[in-house]
DNA sequence: CTTTAAGCGAGACGGTACGTCATGTCTTACG
DNA sequence: CGTAAGACATGACGTACCGTCTCGCTTAAAG
């Protein structure tokens, strides 16, 4: 993303049809808001300011701040890849190093602000709760390869799986500890997978 | 807590002290209007209104919006007592359940704006942070406990599971989803503490 | 001014011009709550209240308490004329009976507020100066005719002389006696017009 | 004036009575604030907060601003003189050099704070129309001579020209206007003095 | 080939809340 | 009882955003 929200000559309509140009503008300011000034800077106003773009346009087309938030994430997140080592315990680490890892480098301020504005709004913590519920199944894939492998016993309620390694990534994410070491991670992933009950018990 | 913010008579200061009642009146209010209207009715003025209290007053107690949300936050919870069974696994279990039928009936929206406001509040996050660390701290109680009685490996990382089990209670928090059902999580509970890899591997 | 500040049912924004309705409803507020409460009810506030405006839509055209106040005093005062009766000393008392007459009625309570006001706002001052300045070049015309008619000599500084005039009047609006008889203003006129040096040592 | 508010040691109650180091330190304290800020940073607040007084041993001594400003006045003042030349004219120049040469070197600051307060408060109306009057009348000596003299007729109303003179003051101070010319004073004192209106309809 | 209808920028509108300041009253602790 | 100190309820200050509105324009599609 190299060119920012001031690239503008005139903009101006283009008939009775949503403006690309001006959506452009309007996202990209938003983008910048967020991450120079955090969530508190972030206003309607402030984002029409720096588009040039009157603040009714951004109304017609996201009907809160939420909405604009959740349509800044997805353009930055791009498409997600599950990564297939062949090893569940290596392809959870790396689930979990990517996602923390985009959250930390651009994605995060957004995610977290989207938090906090579906704390205050119904309607985004609705919205909320449906990614985050769609996102747990997808990335559910990672421990069905596993069990497809054998690797894993077929009873497992693998979104609840799921939910948990996602949970650590936003309590850390929402607490500003977006930096566990490998070690960390690793070991992590290999308490929950190889459980941490003292294995002579498990041998009984 | 029976009685409301409205039973004042008349409140006046009691020299160049802090007023008790008034801080009472203030608290009650504010943790009234949380509970009524939720984080987007909550504010200082409204609370001044409903405590029948000066702004100034609040400002001069409470730094923050956010400073006087953990106030509340600590009134309601009162003291935090962990359950001891002698079983790690019903300890955990009892553990979830009660944080999450805390956060269900009372203290829920309480805590849920603690975190939003600490997404655009630098001493919030900060005061969020170091609640959460010494919080994973000392409910690693159960698991130090488990780990006496041999029933867990000394050589676990006891803050960073208990992490990932509180983490578990805040996106459940933040997404409005408090009702897991008793088999979850149990199911997680013996996920995460016997392992989900197969266990015929684990005999290899 | 029949109508008030309350006749009307419900304004808003005309688009991206400034709303004579609204300035009018504020205008009128103003002027009521002045000469209801005087300096001491008029705030911003009360205004914005009363003329049920928006206090930013005040602060947007009016920079200061002092300029809402210049604007409802030159709403209130209207075209100022200066009677011509032939005769210098008959315009003289008029034109002190008019000023009293006209700030016992209705813009007394105004003007003073602007006076007041003006020793606490560097910019009001200013206006009131220029103001000041402004009338006592104006209502020179009286003496000027009298000069013209060959009753006043050449020599005369006519607009110092005005200001002892108007100035009379600020002292009595200033100190709430508005109510000088008749007689006392003719007097007046009579000593400053033929000079109340004894006679005969006018004629050595 | 060599001593500032600065310099207590430590001023505390001496029993059942009024405290004349408390008094000294709040005029004191109330005049410098005057002077270096003008009205709009006079406030009680401000006044205990230099002076190191506490607000209620104010509002004990001062039932109000107005009366804390006329103390200053006075207090500032001092004895009021009246020159005597021989001449009426001379007199009249010399009083209004001195009354606009005081109010330009420290007491203007004072008194058209005390008329702006005047123009609020009832209380300080009163009083200030109670002075103004008194001081028309005792001006009114150096008329009074003239008279003796057999300078000015006994018809008269000295009070009433004498209030002509003080409202110039009044107004210049007010305006910000305290330098006219020495040739300014004189020449509006030879015209009332002599009256304006041409000699020879005076001489038919 | 015009009309029409929607989108656009701009910005004013009535509001609400912000955080600060001053008001005048009150109580305490001390002398 | 007078004092310094300072907390209290109250309410105005001037500013920032909110979400809605109308303006005057531009342009693509419908008649």
């Amino acid at each position: 993303m190299t060119k920012t929200a001031d690239d503008i000559t005139k903009r101006t309509s283009i008939g009775a049809q949503r403006n690309p140009a001006s959506e452009e503008a309007i996202l990209t300011a938003a983008a910048e808001i967020l991450s120079e000034g955090g969530l508190s800077a972030f206003s309607i106003e402030a984002v029409a300011r720096r588009a040039k773009a009157g603040k009714p346009t951004i109304y017609r087309w996201w009907p809160s701040k939420a909405a604009l938030l959740l349509d800044i994430y997805h353009r930055q997140k791009g498409e997600t890849f599950y990564p297939d080592t062949g090893s569940t315990r290596a392809d959870l680490v790396a689930f979990l190093e990517t996602l923390l890892g985009f959250w930390k480098t651009s994605g995060g301020e957004v995610f977290r602000s989207i938090i906090a504005e579906a704390q205050s709004d119904p309607a985004a913590l609705e919205a909320l709760r449906d990614y985050a519920v769609t996102r747990c199944r997808a990335s559910g894939l990672i421990l069905e390869r596993g069990v497809a492998r054998g690797e894993i016993g077929e009873a497992l309620d693998i979104p609840l799986v799921m939910e948990l390694f996602s949970s650590f990534c936003w309590q850390r994410l929402l607490t500003g500890r977006l930096d566990p070491s490998q070690d960390q991670i690793t070991h992590l992933v290999d308490a929950v997978l190889t459980g941490f009950a003292a294995k002579d018990r498990a041998a009984q």
